[in-house]
DNA sequence: AACTATTTATAAGA
DNA sequence: TTCTTATAAATAGTT
């Protein structure tokens, strides 16, 4: 949208490169912001430029909340992690927490280093991802159950309401004729009538 | 850009929010994409849409460096933590790890609640926190001391050079003149000749 | 830091 | 949903 159409590919000249990245960086925020308002989403958007200045804009939501909403949904958690064992299990969780331990115990020194702290700093790092993960993980587990026996509760209570359905019925033939022939196959519950739909 | 101007708020109709974020969102993913190569920038967006659904894009190097550095530049790292403690020093990082070694040690029990977790992994974010924060701190004076040193090294690397000067300045006057009276405070080493400016 | 010729994004309509 | 198109908005090159 200028003077001529450009090739997305890196400015070469550099000071022309450095003035359009200060008003596409400009336009990008902008743009960001009128999507979080237009549309009441949460928008999170961080800029480095080539020289190392950090921009950042954020909706309402506060960055944090969007990052941490953000590593959340990253199941990746686990496969960004460079640890050896692709498949982590509660025996690697419980290793790590004994690694950080020793971490732990040589940061708690009085003269710690920086060299010290980085490594820790990594290891907590880790931890993190790997807790969260298995956070995450009991969770689904969790919700997986509620929701079996969410299904299963359901059935007995169609099941249930078939049964009143059919007494119902009966009843009602009782009051009509007296007494009639009842289908043998009605007493299976488990094909719900449509008139029930409305309480799935 | 439309057929109309619209103002940047809410979208009432829900269809056309719906359509509108789908566009928008797309849009600025492109930009974001577009910035990062023009300008060979670091970019991370992330969206989140108004029923939870999250998009991201992020520029060559992976997002989690970008959020990571984003983390590391926050010194709010700890003005955000929720402790008593807002002058957190050595010591209440001290205690912290110590806080943590405990949740570990429950953590490393086969049973884990998943409140457990939750609650570990809030320990280790607000150690990971501490310890960046720690270990921000210690860079800084690294870095101070650093400078202190170079500028006394460059203070007296400057009266070296004066002294230099002055004797390159005696012999042309001995040569020329074969002796001239100098200057009396030509001896001081606290103003450096322009010609040196170069050398800093 | 402004200016404008163009390109690009997109709102509304089909 | 996807495409089309009129129009608004962004921006490349210029001053």
């Amino acid at each position: 949208m200028g003077r001529r159409k450009v090739e997305i590919k890196r400015i070469e000249n550099k000071s022309s490169r450095q003035v359009t990245f200060c008003k596409r960086r400009n336009g990008l925020m902008e743009k960001a912001r009128q999507l979080s308002i237009l549309c009441e989403s949460s928008v999170a958007l961080i800029i480095i430029s080539a020289t190392g200045r950090l921009y950042s804009f954020s909706s309402g939501d506060s960055m944090a909340k969007i990052l941490s909403r953000y590593e959340l949904e990253q199941a990746d958690d686990l496969k960004t992690l460079d640890l050896e064992e692709k498949t982590l299990n509660y025996l690697s969780h419980k290793e790590l927490l004994e690694t950080i331990q020793c971490k732990i115990e040589e940061a708690k020194s009085d003269n710690v280093s920086i060299d010290c702290l980085k490594s820790l700093e990594e290891q907590l790092k880790t931890a993190l991802s790997v807790t969260r993960a298995r956070k995450t993980e009991l969770m689904m587990e969790l919700v997986k159950t509620h929701q079996e026996k969410e299904k299963l509760l359901r059935e007995e209570n169609q099941s249930l309401t078939n049964q009143l359905i059919k007494m119902g019925k009966m009843k009602k033939s009782v009051e009509a004729e007296d007494a009639r022939a009842m289908s043998p196959e009605s007493s299976s519950d488990n094909k719900p009538p449509e008139t029930l739909l409305l309480l799935k």
